[in-house]
DNA sequence: TATGAACCTTCCAGCAACTGGAAGGTCAAG
DNA sequence: CTTGACCTTCCAGTTGCTGGAAGGTTCATA
């Protein structure tokens, strides 16, 4: 399929696919035309990339994901390492993505309509974890 | 308080929280000698902007988020707006994040160690929401 | 009291990760 | 066979930092 389809299916910008192939991070076939050719496994590339980017991971962070996949020797302790320290990684970012949650259902909830200018929102944002 | 202890309570390097001054997202007092002066409200501030940058959230968005709280004004439609959009990208990003180490985990426990290039890990990582 | 480490200041340059626009080639429909 | 929606490359601009230079402040220790 052509980059736009990519790009509709992925949630990506057609400018930012094309930059993700210059950084090496998918690497889709050429038409006779010139045109690039994207094959369902990488639009599900690219729909990983849109996501993952999104929950706030680098695009190296992002290609060491990529190559979990990729690699061929997942028997190798340090695949494993990577996997075990993202895995971390994200359960602290769900934690305070809950904790947000939380905070601005606070926010909507108790302190809409009234004046008080002293709503603690801050100190429970910056609390926990 | 200084930038350095600043620092190291938000967990933002020196460098970020000057960054965060120059645009207006946070405006500490000045000592006599020049010195920037955080207040713990400063360091609440600071360190919500730690977490929701590191989730994902532009740093447009923070000041959105910032801005609720400063906004005397609660009662607006508009803040309420905010505040809801912002919650339902919460709960999608918690979503997208636990699909997320699922699947790692998965990869983790049942690709570990076997020689099958078609651990299907990246079909898993596209689907859903 | 001085001197050195460890702070702090501003300013400017560079990097990461896009993003927009120009200039031009391709393709399908009418 | 042209019009419009695609696609291509290239280059410049933006966002959000990040590093380094050049210099001022503070504080403990000699």
């Amino acid at each position: 399929m052509n980059i736009g389809e990519a790009s509709e299916r992925s949630g990506l910008p057609s400018k930012t696919i094309r930059y993700y192939e210059d950084i090496g991070l998918i690497r889709p076939e050429r038409g006779g035309n010139g045109y690039r050719d994207y094959a369902a496994t990488d639009v599900h590339k690219l729909r990983f990339l849109q996501r993952s980017r999104g929950l706030g991971f680098s695009v190296e962070e992002c290609r060491q994901l990529l190559a979990l996949y990729e690699d061929k020797d997942r028997a190798s302790a340090d695949v494993r390492d990577i996997a075990q320290t993202k895995l971390t990684e994200i359960d602290r970012k769900i934690r305070e993505l809950t904790e947000l949650r939380r905070t601005l259902e606070h926010l909507v909830l108790a302190c809409h309509g009234n004046d008080r200018p002293d709503c603690p929102i801050l100190e429970e944002l910056s609390d926990g974890a």
